[in-house]
DNA sequence: TTTGACCCCGTACCTGGGTACGGAGCTTAT
DNA sequence: ATAAGCTCCGTACCCAGGTACGGGGTCAAA
């Protein structure tokens, strides 16, 4: 298939696909002198690949890993996936911190409702 | 003081000053003829100011907006602050749906350790 | 065979939050 | 008064993950 098929197919845009050719995600088939790239459902495939990893949240440098590890060498797989995993588990507690914060500033503030705002004042006053 | 005095101060980099003022979130002095640009501790606040409301997660477009308000507009302000808390929200949401796939992927990969690794096998078979 | 849709390729641009560089002018301590 | 160190200013570059553009080649259906 084409690139603008094999686009559609995959719900990416077309310039995605180059991107990720340029970024060795994905190899570009050999353009015949008369003609244009075809594609085949192995790519297709692939690309489905970078795009169910991307949900997982892997970055696309790790999903280079992943696809060059293939199904060989499972600790090495797993290496990069505790990798992930460990990173979304800060994130995650960071994210739980700011929004224990945040909530309770807003809570405070709609209490009140009038100025001195508590959300700027504790942003002026907070200990360092 | 000058800027330099101020970057270490706040403990940033002279150029985020620089980028800050570019970016409307820092007011730029005039600079004397014969001389260079002084900073007030105003200013310092300001800055900490910023980097408080960093910690909580802002945007520096958003940050503009607090410090745009001031103390005037509670309300105002809650709803910035209350777009941030949603916001975070999400970003926790997703990322405790990726850790829990994840985490699974990576048990029953450590059960099994060896090919076909469970995690490639996700990533190429996982419904759309 | 023509016309409209599609592909190719290089390059530039986008968001967000900065960092780096380099030459010229200014200040400060000795 | 001179050297070291600072400031100023414009511009370019960094990360990630793309998106956009434009001129030329190609393909497919009427």
């Amino acid at each position: 298939m084409t690139i603008g098929r094999l686009a559609r197919q995959a719900g990416v845009n077309i310039e995605t696909i180059r991107y990720y050719q340029r970024r060795g995600l994905l190899a570009t088939p050999r353009k015949p002198p008369q003609g244009v790239r075809r594609y085949s459902g192995e790519t297709l495939a692939r690309l489905r690949f970078i795009k169910r990893a991307q949900e997982l949240g892997f970055t696309l440098r790790e999903i280079a890993g992943l696809l060059k590890l293939g199904d060989g060498s499972c600790r090495e797989t797993r290496a990069i996936a505790e990798h992930r995993l460990t990173d979304i588990e800060t994130r995650i507690r960071d994210l739980q911190s700011m929004r224990a914060t945040l909530d309770k500033l807003v809570r405070t503030c709609r209490a009140g409702d009038q100025p001195p705002c508590p959300i700027i004042a504790s942003l002026k006053h907070d200990i360092d």
